[in-house]
DNA sequence: AATGAATGAGTGTTCATTCAT
DNA sequence: AATGAATGAACACTCATTCAT
């Protein structure tokens, strides 16, 4: 039940975007009342922070198995690939999850992933004396979304062709970040 | 007084947040009556997105003495220094007018600047055959936007040090971009 | 509650005229909120449209009895002692309405009554052959509203007198029509 | 001044209807400020009466001239002609202007015109003793407004072929009105 | 637990009217 | 007299949320 409204929620962003993206259209598209829907969730901002959340599991998951592997920047670079790919599988409804985020309150779930993200980026400078690691993990986090989920607008994007030029970005960024970390 | 009511709003988004964004606070606070304010503005996305093309006003003006002294890559670092100092200005009221802009028809202006962009991007590699410049822009577009506006949520950042990482990230991206043009 | 709704529209009319007329006054009236109202009609015009559905509906089932049992003339003037009776009921209602529907997107239901009429007075004239039904309807259709929402606005009119006078008016109309038909 | 504005409003009503029918797009039409036409008439249902006044007062200037020449039947014939071919030449307009009147405070415009009627009628019938002359004459004044508006919707209809119809409907109208007063 | 009708505060927008210049 | 910027009450309509069944 759970699962079904969070699918039509997917859908609903999806089909009608941010201006059509309302509970009672959420509950219709799952064949459900509005009542169950708020058996579920508190409010619509909580709904919204279930798909958010939902939508990055994967990416968690996937991550954690990673970190079973690699270590170093191979982890690094396997994040980042591992995100252009999941996130190019609905890329509009990633967008406009991201896009309707500023208006709902702070959840636990965004700065986990980004707690999470510094301990990859920790991970990957192992024996790099680093500084300010969730600043870093910010930035790169806000890179990934950023570019991500703008190529994700345009068709037929590659996510290995997106994963490289991401790579690069980050790297970019992690070449300044390290060699001006004392 | 289209002065006054653009300040306004700038004020209201950033004391109330999207949530408290609407007309009526806007024209309060501007200390005039709501039929004032639709008497400059059409509607409230013609108001949003006159705020949105005065905040980037200042840009595109710094921009364009920029073009008349620098080219190649000097450029393009100089408009990545130029978008960190000027949107850290405010950096609120830019995160919260990227946030409100999904909800927006298309304007002119925003399509305006990413053809600069593009401009820009162009003489940066001069003599480089490159393609699908406008992805490349809409990308640069975004890492530019997601860096600056995710770092100018936390309290004293550097627009310089900024800088030195959004142009480490550009040119991360940008050596990818070009080393697989063919 | 649909019909609750109605009728409350109904007595806002009546007692307040066009210019009170708004859907939050028809809610208040019907002892219900705004949203309910918006739950059953689309629209105001929906909610006006429906009304004016209801009000002619007498008319119309009264009109199908009448077309079992008479043909020719004497269905025409049946025709017209509804019409009469049947709108001097509410004749402020009727005639509001009237005034109302010039600045309401066209109906289904109004194109139906004048079909109705097209056809009764197309039985009416069995065996003469007479062209621009469609004018001469509408002429007809125009008399009687004119007259009998005018006559409605007078205190003690019978409606049979009225009627009276309203099958010399169409009659007159219909001689001259049918004398200059080829 | 004031004639500049009552043709600025019969413009504006003929051009955007009722809708667009508002006090500034009057000014505007006319070329004029809002506070110029709130010099000329104390407000807008002032100047709806004033223009449904003028337009009235061609159709009472040649009724005045009818009354000098004929009496009898052939005055109320005549003046039946008048006012088909009068209200068909701006048929936009006459019918607009009548569709707003119920919104309107009652004016002593329209009862004049009714009271001319009543003589007309009164004229028409002389020798026969007639009782509820006021009543008679709202209706046939209805029966002609009704009918000529109708009409006027179509195109290329012939002010005289109306004319007869009109004649006819009013005539048969008298005919019972005259057998059934006492 | 599930329903979905009901709620009503809130929002964007219009427009007749005023009044300082 | 003329202007037109300013006013703000009023209205249509939405949608997150509740609660009786």
């Amino acid at each position: 039940m759970v699962s079904d409204i969070l699918d039509a929620a997917a859908l609903v962003l999806e089909e009608r975007g941010l201006a059509g993206y309302n509970t009672n259209a959420v509950a219709d598209r799952a064949g459900v009342s509005v009542g169950s829907l708020y058996q579920y969730f508190a409010n619509k901002a909580a709904l919204t922070h279930a798909l958010m959340e939902r939508e990055d599991m994967v990416i968690e998951r996937k991550l954690a198995k990673l970190e079973e592997d690699l270590v170093g920047l191979p982890l690094l670079t396997g994040l980042l690939h591992l995100s252009a790919s999941c996130r190019l599988q609905r890329p509009a409804l990633a967008r406009l999850l991201a896009a309707e985020s500023p208006r709902l309150p702070p959840s636990r779930h965004a700065s986990r992933l980004t707690a999470r993200l510094e301990s990859v980026f920790q991970r990957s400078f192992e024996g790099t004396p680093l500084q300010n690691l969730p600043d870093a993990a910010a930035d790169i986090f806000s890179i990934m979304i950023g570019l991500i989920d703008s190529a994700g607008q345009r068709d037929g994007v590659e996510p290995a062709d997106l994963a490289q030029r991401l790579v690069g970005s980050v790297f970019g960024y992690v070449d300044v970040y390290v060699s001006r970390t004392p």
